[in-house]
DNA sequence: AATGAATGAGAATTCATTCAT
DNA sequence: CATGAATGAATTCTCATTCAT
């Protein structure tokens, strides 16, 4: 990479784990980095873009040394995890910006490619520790190796915070057994006690799959939105080429919703279509219905 | 609470909840709420006042009921940290979008005292935490005190993401216990083994330190401000007919401050030359500067 | 209409018909209305759209007078054809600023929209022409109604730019009976001399077609645009997520073309899906495309 | 020339040709011609003056073979303007893409001496057919020579555009005696039957100067256009503490001009301020000012 | 109380032009 | 000659806030 590109990058970061994303202009990164505003779209198409290249950048970096740990199979489990601990707070502290703006603006949901990049990540995170949890505690830990791993998800989560502020009162070989002896507590009992698990694949997975699709209410059925928005539409005064427009793309719209598995695509063209009616009530059905998907 | 002011407030908090602080505009807010975007400026002063408020009331509906429990000396202390848990998630699902829109931008540094609150209410968890630990485990568990503390609140922090996402699926009172057992634990363990803690006092306190005054201006004199200013214009590279004009302005500047009756022209006029220069630190100081008029 | 936005309307006419609509920005036609540059915002809502309302406005207004004439039967052809003549000249003068406009950028393709109704705009003149051409002068004229119709737009539009720059100097009664005593000329000359016309249907739909697809590299087919489609799609680097969506949206596509009568909305919504692809290449396709509606 | 810079110039051509002058960027004629967007400024000095020479270039091909046939006094005058449309047919072939940017942006008044160009262009070709038509028809045509000339023009512009779009589908020879006998058609008629001429050479003339002067300056001292300042901002309705701050900065402007070395900051200081008007008129004064430091 | 028109500062982005290599 | 990185002014557009009604 590119010096310019790098500094531009690095100050981005820094601009962003201080103020956030959206609080922080380009021409604050400009400045920062002692550059023209002009140049920073030399190098990133947008703003947008320079985030998307962020995370791109700060995650291969990051995730590489990662990896390379977490696959590493002549390393025994439980000192795998430790040092996978380890080595991610060494990256936090290497790494420190990028991980404070992830920490800052938790859900940067800036387009829906980086919403499914940061939810999969998460995702990604528990399959390890679930990975590492049967393979230090065997087949007994089974029932409790969801739990488990996002026990040591919150603790790990919890200490970062010290990791990032405070790094050099801190020994992180050490913090990283802490937690694996904590991680030990609470699986040993589990095991001997053998109470009833929290979480199990059938209610991570109903989680997943409400987190993906937030943003998303429902009060009343799509019918209901819909047959709403064609008496909003048919109360417009619109010309007449245009009322034609709108009305069948609702008429499509329904009967999408109709079949047994209605395509996305054809609901978000609707959509689109539609959308071109800038009335607020309609703007918010519009919404709504949009949450079906 | 006045209705109007109640349903904007609750607008407000699904739009933040939704799409960010920075991403919701007031127009949105206003036509989500179906008001128009003046009449929101009846009921608050500012965006920002509305986030101001906003936490306000979610804090205390949210705090009132945990501090009753907090503070009932009648319960036991273990049943009491299992109620205040099972509490803070019922109260998690009855203000989901205000939980929310902590959770998705989980630094709302709007200003200086939004800071302070929000810093404030994390160390009063941890308070609270550890006050509940020692009650619960006698002084032995004093040294593992923050770690407890740090510990449950990292777990407490891990399954709230569950509560929120798919609150219908889980037991708030099994929880609660469960994580009371885990709590136990960890707690009992470090009370046998007795390994060296990774928290203590000292280390929050550096901590706390570290993470309050990340920013931090102070009050100067208009003349410190000029003399800055000079400095800050020298210390740049400019052509030299710049430099000369901006210098000029500065001395046209402080001669007018010396003056017993400063022109406002003169003075706004220098300082609108001096903003040619776009260096950040100096559009600071010109602000300051301006604030003396 | 609101006065303001009129006001907006009729500056934006004088300042595109001065200096040319992309020579002309937003803070110009501000300043000159002597309104703020965001009071222009609320009223239209981006530059292209005025552009677009002030063909709205501009057509309707001229269209209205023009076609009450040309649809009045009661009157005699050619006396017809003199007031249409006359009348156009008296519409010129009064909306002078709007027709300078179309005189100086000749061609506003700021969208396919504009460019299908400029092109339009001038198939129904000649058609309108034609039509009396045959009722002036017979079935004999016949042979030569499309050349008659061109050569008597070419000498409006000849003339027309005189009435534009000095209308005070001309009556246009006088001026309409000279054009009409013009095309009596050349119509009779041509019926008696019986010539080989110059143009026939054939050609001005030939004409028609090259005139209509224009800008564009090669004429192909609807399909041969969407595999080009498909093609740059898969060629760029997207998230799983939105490529689905894309190719999707181009299956669906394909499917309506093939159908007998394709719905007019699912093309439209498709293309509205694809065109959250900003790429400079995809765009130009997909307006091809839409051409085919 | 140059291959490069005929490269150049024949990119440009068809750019401006396809989406007009002011919607292309070198950017994309330096890619269409596949060099470096800093190449095009070696052969180039600006935009503006490509496009001069475009002109140029453009001009003196089409040119010298027009004129060379036009001054030909061997050919007969009547077979002498038909080969002149022939040829000018032909030229529009060869040169397609040059005319069809004339074509769509009518009237590229990038500065004040392509204007006076394209309008003396305008007139000479009127002075051509003029000549022509005397030569032609005789004396007894002097009164409708003007005329002539104009109708001539008009359906010689009309069908070009049929020879642009679909130069195949026509035989120039054919057409441009067509349109020979077309123009016989109007004069012998004109010439039997005597009506009045629309056209003068006063009218001519009188059309020429409005047409010309559009746009003019005449030059004031700064004396005279700060009082003209003082006018306008005494005609505007201000709040009185922005009145007396820009009235105020009047007079140090005054004050400071009446000063045998005025001081550069201040006159800047004063114009900044009064740039918080954002009339054009009074944006217009102050850049004139501007200009006396 | 409520409205929505009006404002203007500031945001992202574009682009002609320059310049060191 | 050629390049492409760098610039900064200008442009379109957004949005919190104000204000007359």
């Amino acid at each position: 990479m590119n010096d310019k590109k790098r500094l531009i990058l690095d100050t981005a970061i820094k601009c962003f784990a201080n103020k956030g994303y959206h609080a922080t202009s380009i021409q604050e990164i400009a400045d920062t980095a002692g550059i023209a505003k002009g140049s920073l779209y030399f190098y990133f198409k947008s703003k947008e873009h320079l985030l998307i290249s962020i995370f791109e950048h700060g995650f291969t970096e990051f995730m590489t040394k990662m990896q390379a740990i977490a696959g590493d199979s002549d390393i025994e489990p439980r000192e795998r995890l430790i040092r996978l601990t380890e080595v991610q707070f060494e990256q936090f502290v290497e790494n420190h910006d990028f991980i404070m703006m992830l920490f800052k603006e938790h859900a940067l949901h800036i387009n829906e490619d980086m919403k499914q990049f940061l939810f999969g990540l998460r995702a990604q995170t528990i399959e390890t520790y679930r990975s590492h949890i049967l393979a230090i505690y065997g087949e007994e830990a089974r029932p409790y190796m969801l739990d488990g791993a996002s026990l040591f998800s919150g603790l790990n989560h919890e200490y970062s915070q010290y990791v990032l502020f405070a790094p050099e009162s801190l020994d992180f070989r050490k913090l990283a057994e802490f937690l694996a002896d904590r991680l030990d507590d609470v699986m040993f009992s589990m095991i001997a006690k053998r109470p009833e698990p929290i979480l199990s694949e059938a209610k991570i997975e109903q989680f997943a799959e409400k987190a993906k699709m937030f943003s998303f209410k429902k009060a009343r059925t799509v019918y209901d939105e819909i047959s709403l928005l064609r008496k909003l539409i048919e109360g417009l005064q619109l010309e007449s080429a245009q009322r034609e427009d709108l009305l069948s793309s609702i008429q499509v719209l329904e009967a999408e919703f109709d079949k047994p598995n209605p395509q996305k695509v054809i609901v978000k063209g609707m959509l689109a279509v539609l959308k071109s009616c800038k009335e607020k009530e309609i703007r918010q059905v519009l919404q709504h219905i949009e949450a079906y998907l």
